[in-house]
DNA sequence: GTCTATATGACGATAGAC
DNA sequence: GTCTATCGTCATATAGAC
């Protein structure tokens, strides 16, 4: 389950074309997977979904299981990347505000990616369990390290690393994927940007906060 | 979908027999629900973890759908009753403290019960829409206007009390629903005492020094 | 009330014409 | 490469003996 993108053939080639219906297929499937979970996401649905024959998706996927370790696999990439600010050079409170930040964004622009990730995740990992206790750990680890040094450096309180970033995932994604029931508490069809704005102040204020750093957004924007 | 426990019915009698076979088969069924979501949970692996035949399930509660929301329902009081410390006369930091401890020994004594709810929210609460839009609307517009009342009276900071319902729901119950990938991360079979304590050091960290309270844990008990 | 045996339909997957 | 028609399997649900 590992990616790795070797040069891009040619615009326009058999390869390149087959490559974008591919991309396609995923872009339209991440939806249908994310609203009804892999079980309940028909190969009839997902063809439709993406306006073709589901004899096509055999075709290019092989199986069900084919295409949704595809989808997972594109997902991952999105999850690993945000990390880049927690540096040990950085100032703690900016690294973690722009983590902070960029999974918010995260959260609001990729909800279907977020909800296959949970879903996959909720139901035991089956198969993105060996990337969790490979990358994913190994990247909590390095992080960590960085925490530490700062926590060491008395830059920052004395916060448990590992727990602090289950904390920040838990708090920025079920902007995503508990999405229906924060919809639904709050009364909108949809969340305003608003909305979106006050969660992100209520995270960073938590976790600034929390780990004894300054948080010097306004009260409440906008109100 | 509203409970109304009536006067139990008499010990021994047929219907308290009955009521016991519904109890039982509920709570087997919790965890194929769990594990598999609703699509994924068949009638027979359902009955097989009930130890009973198929024909049987049905008998009990008709449809696959009825066995299901009869389960949601059960799950519903269990959500709601976390919240009875946060009440106008109470200390806010002792109050807080309380319904996070609360929502922590839920996750680790029902993770299963949180595991069905997260999964019917995250594909959309089909079944538990009018509920969300409901009680737990009301519940939370209640208890959110306790928290400006400490905030008018200058007992915490101005944190926005419905996004910080959402943060504490989503803090602790990560330690069931996405548990899969906290073992994964901690490199465990499963969670010690240890890692749930430091657990929940951490969801009190953030939540009472991000509303500005007194947070007076040791800094890492058993280290 | 309990269980075996089965009806009915939807699913993933494929064969084969184009 | 694309699509229609269809195969075999397994799902939910039920009929009917005990």
């Amino acid at each position: 389950m590992m990616r790795k993108e070797a040069e891009p053939p040619a615009t326009g080639s058999r390869a390149w074309q087959r490559r974008q219906r591919v991309a396609q297929i995923l872009a339209s499937a991440e939806r249908v997977f994310a609203e009804a979970g892999f079980e309940g996401a028909s190969m009839s649905a997902l063809a439709a979904a993406a306006g073709l024959p589901k004899a096509n998706l055999h075709y290019y996927f092989g199986t069900k299981e084919a295409l949704y370790t595809a989808l997972l696999d594109s997902i991952l990439d999105l999850w690993l990347s945000a990390t880049d600010s927690i540096r040990p050079e950085n100032d703690p409170a900016e690294a973690l505000a722009a983590y902070i930040h960029a999974k918010m964004r995260w959260s609001r622009t990729r909800p279907y990616a977020s909800k296959v990730f949970a879903n996959e995740v909720l139901h035991g990992a089956p198969y993105l369990g060996s990337y969790l206790a490979g990358d994913l750990r190994t990247l909590v680890r390095e992080k960590s390290r960085v925490l530490e040094g700062w926590i060491a450096e008395g830059r920052m309180d004395p916060v448990d690393p590992p727990h602090l970033f289950f904390a920040i995932w838990a708090m920025t994604q079920t902007y995503a994927d508990f999405g229906a029931q924060i919809r639904a508490v709050l009364d909108r069809p949809d969340l305003t940007a608003q909305d979106h704005a006050r969660g992100t102040e209520t995270v960073l204020r938590l976790v600034l906060k929390g780990c004894g750093l300054r948080f010097g957004a306004a009260e409440s924007p906008g109100k």
